[in-house]
DNA sequence: TAGAGGTATATTGTAGACAATATTGTTGAA
DNA sequence: TTCAACAATATTGTCTACAATATACCTCTA
């Protein structure tokens, strides 16, 4: 599922590597895509240095677009910027874990509700059709590991943008799901509680089909508050510095 | 109020300007501050083109530091940048004042909640004494135009730093006040009902000083939702395109 | 006059070089 | 051996110039 080619000292590792995911844009953009996907996907590590001249080789452009792709992970949280000493793939802690859940819980909540109040009857048989996808898959031992590693979010992706809050989508979306991934990456990730959060999932679209926002906002809010409290759990266990396990459900 | 300086043609404006302001940080991060500050007070009209080598003079310094700071504006979503076209500074219309008071509500709720439970003693003194400082200058014409434009926000700043969540306190404060200030600028701004947004604040204080998260979330959560209310009401009246009213509480 | 096409201009995107700062390594003395 | 001061290196910050793209204007035709 890697997004980037391996692209083993290429003349133009940029335009190889860009060209069938985006056309289009500048290359600050595709080099943000791209830095993005490293960092979520572990490849940068956590508390890693970002060396300009370095990336800018490997990248094959020039400093100036990486800079701005780096401004633009700044605003995603994803790196930490410090004058003249340069940029850092952030560190995770508990601490941040658990003010990142305190505001996904509040936004997510706030999500289901209004999409409670918002989604259409084909709005609710895609969200039926995606968790019967999701069913189908939890049985073989691949399709658990996907339901665990991304079905997940995919649900919660769906939710969201049913919500029909762009900048809610946005700042979920783009932003918060981004470092929810990164997270994932750095735990071992044992399974932690699928059947249970299928279950959970399946009440909060009942909910939403019923029309009734209070109820779809009061379960996904304590559907996000479980998998916090697994996480504590599973963070009371591991007490490795730096390394933080994330239950993601 | 304005934080820029006359400068007709200065050779070095940006140093004159940003020296008392912000002595260390890169010449990016001043002219963010600089460019974020032109943009909250109006100067730079909502819609209007963010001209790099115009901008790139006027502050004295070259575009690469200048597009790095358009990049932050960006993804703080003052400015929207399309490829090869340029940055716009953001307009603002219904929908948007819209999702943004939905999460503000969601967001303050959260906040408001977890400074009930982690205010200290003295944490609730420093409340008390802000709302007595804002009792004394609403008696004053001059301080209720003050209450009504800034003071309000004081008092939402507090509670989100008492929540010690430090990401919710970047995400209200780094990036959704800035953008509520903005709305200001643009709108005629009539007092809307500052003597009951007042009340509700005390009371937002005893239920925080009381310990009591539930109600301190719910007190803030309709404090929040009466302002939007206020604002579509207003809305309703204002017809002009592209310019809205908005009641900040 | 209205519209299409093409040229000229302006603006954005990018690259490369230089300056400023931080980091690293080395030398010397206590 | 350890620490401090200094030199060497590397990295970041910035500037200037050039290429690519979009915008504005102008001409020509119907």
């Amino acid at each position: 599922m890697s997004i980037i080619v391996d692209n083993s000292e290429a003349p133009e590792p940029l335009a190889a590597a860009l060209s069938p995911v985006t056309a289009n844009g500048t290359r600050a953009d595709s080099v943000f895509d791209l830095l993005r996907a490293s960092i979520v996907q572990g490849d940068l590590a956590p508390g890693s240095k970002i060396n300009e001249p370095q990336l800018s080789k490997l990248y094959g452009i020039s400093r100036g677009p990486l800079r701005e792709a780096i401004r633009r992970l700044e605003g995603c949280k994803l790196v930490e910027i410090k004058a003249n000493v340069g940029a850092r793939v952030v560190e995770l802690d508990i601490q941040k874990a658990i003010e990142i859940y305190e505001i996904r819980e509040a936004l997510e909540g706030l999500a289901c509700g209004l999409a409670a109040e918002r989604a259409t009857a084909s709005d609710c048989d895609q969200l039926r059709a995606l968790l019967a996808r999701h069913e189908a898959q939890i049985e073989s031992e691949d399709g658990k590991r996907y339901y665990q590693k991304e079905g997940d979010l995919d649900f919660h992706y769906l939710i969201v943008s049913l919500s029909g809050n762009t900048r809610l989508f946005n700042l979920l979306c783009d932003e918060l799901y981004h470092l929810l991934r990164l997270y994932r990456v750095q735990t071992s990730s044992q399974p932690s509680r699928p059947a249970q959060a299928f279950k959970e999932h399946h009440r909060i679209v009942d909910a939403i089909e019923e029309r009734d926002p209070v109820l779809a906002e009061l379960l996904m809010r304590r559907h996000i508050a479980s998998a916090k409290a697994t996480l504590l759990a599973q963070l009371e266990s591991d007490s490795e510095p730096g390394l933080i396990a994330v239950a993601i459900r």
